[in-house]
DNA sequence: GGTAGGATGGGCT
DNA sequence: GCCCATCCTACCC
């Protein structure tokens, strides 16, 4: 696989601002396809995103209303939920939706732009590059991403996220969400349709086929 | 190619 | 005490 270096991907990209946040949690999931997370020297393009909404959906956190846990998710968008889950992992989510109102964007899978290296060491149980982020506990493993990131503001950093100027043409496939039991036949996971990067990779090929 | 089971701890009732 | 937006290994075709 190709690295980009660091480098040339800042000189051909600007950070996102708070205002791409600032929309309905389906349009933010949707343009995040494609962008680039930013952590330290790691940096990879989003490339499978799931919508959690607010307290109609009772799959997302947020259906329980404003807790310790969830106020992020309330708070100000363009900004980072990260939670732990099953004693191990970590999930990274980022806040959609205007203040006040709950939204946020699961990130499920990224390809590896830049520091491969560091994330190989990071994830030695991927046997191929296309799993070094493919899923969203592998993902902040690779990236390094942990709960100190949790309410981190996304324009500031030190986790940032890109519109690369050489962003690739992305069509988008949406499938149900991955994992959960409550709402599960909402159509609220989008991925890049053919990348190899995504989780369960021939699972979703096999169920777009129809 | 496939899947069953276990690891492990925080949030919430 | 139960559930959980997961992952890996062992084991079986």
């Amino acid at each position: 696989m190709e690295e980009v270096p660091l480098r040339r991907l800042r000189a051909e990209a600007e950070i996102l601002p708070h205002s791409f946040y600032r929309r309905p949690t389906v349009e933010v999931a949707r343009d995040l396809l494609g962008k680039v997370l930013v952590h330290g020297p790691a940096a990879a393009m989003i490339v499978e995103a799931e919508a959690y909404l607010g307290e109609d959906d009772l799959a997302a956190h947020a259906a329980r209303g404003i807790t310790e846990r969830t106020r992020v998710i309330f708070g100000p968008p363009g900004h980072a939920y990260v939670y732990f889950i099953y004693g191990m992992y970590h999930c990274l989510n980022l806040v959609a939706e205007p203040e006040g109102r709950a939204g946020c964007v699961l990130i499920r899978a990224a390809q590896p732009l830049a520091g491969i290296p560091v994330m190989q060491q990071r994830r030695p149980a991927a046997r191929k590059p296309e799993q070094l982020a493919s899923g969203p506990g592998r993902l902040t493993l690779a990236l390094g991403i942990t709960r100190a990131l949790n309410g981190a503001d996304l324009a500031r950093g030190p986790l940032t996220v890109w519109r690369w100027a050489r962003e690739p043409t992305i069509r988008i496939k949406t499938t149900p969400r991955i994992g959960i039991s409550k709402c599960a036949d909402w159509q609220l996971r989008f991925v890049a349709a053919g990348n190899p990067f995504v989780s369960r990779y021939r699972e979703t090929a096999r169920a777009l086929e129809r």
